[in-house]
DNA sequence: ATGCTGACCAGGC
DNA sequence: TGCCTGGCCAGCA
């Protein structure tokens, strides 16, 4: 009885891959949204804990998931990031001068709030496609 | 048990 | 528009 729902820092992991699976080709998420969505908000930190200890032969798009700012997070001792960024290019995310994506357009949401192409048809994000 | 670190975030200047 | 600070929380030595 009682058993509280699988509470376990395993599931946890689990809880936040499944949210990453959810993400698709295109698009970006910050840690703080995966967190939230998995049931797990203040926990952004958790997400990019995991993301930093995944297993090579994971099956993650470990490459959709960005900072708040629309950047990719510094590892600071790694070429992951400019790896990430060479992932999401392929996938038709577009980075300005900064290296910044504009969330706005690339950004997912799960309800479909708000649907990019809306405010500026951008040929770039339909043309990517590869 | 205590303290430090970290693929974060929001607010303030 | 950009940099700095505080807060949050879970691993790990």
């Amino acid at each position: 009885m009682s058993a509280p729902a699988a509470t376990g820092p395993v599931a946890r992991r689990r809880r936040i891959l499944s949210v990453i699976a959810r993400v698709p080709r295109g698009r970006v998420v910050s840690y703080g949204e995966v967190a939230a969505l998995a049931g797990l908000p203040r926990h952004a930190r958790e997400v990019g804990r995991v993301l930093a200890t995944l297993a090579e032969d994971e099956p993650v798009a470990w490459q959709r998931v960005v900072n708040a700012g629309g950047r990719v997070s510094p590892r600071g001792w790694s070429g992951d990031e400019t790896l990430q960024r060479l992932l999401l290019e392929r996938e038709g995310v577009v980075f300005d001068e900064r290296g910044r994506i504009d969330l706005e357009r690339f950004g997912w949401e799960p309800e479909g709030r708000r649907r990019p192409g809306g405010g500026r048809r951008s040929r770039t994000a339909t043309a990517a496609r590869r």
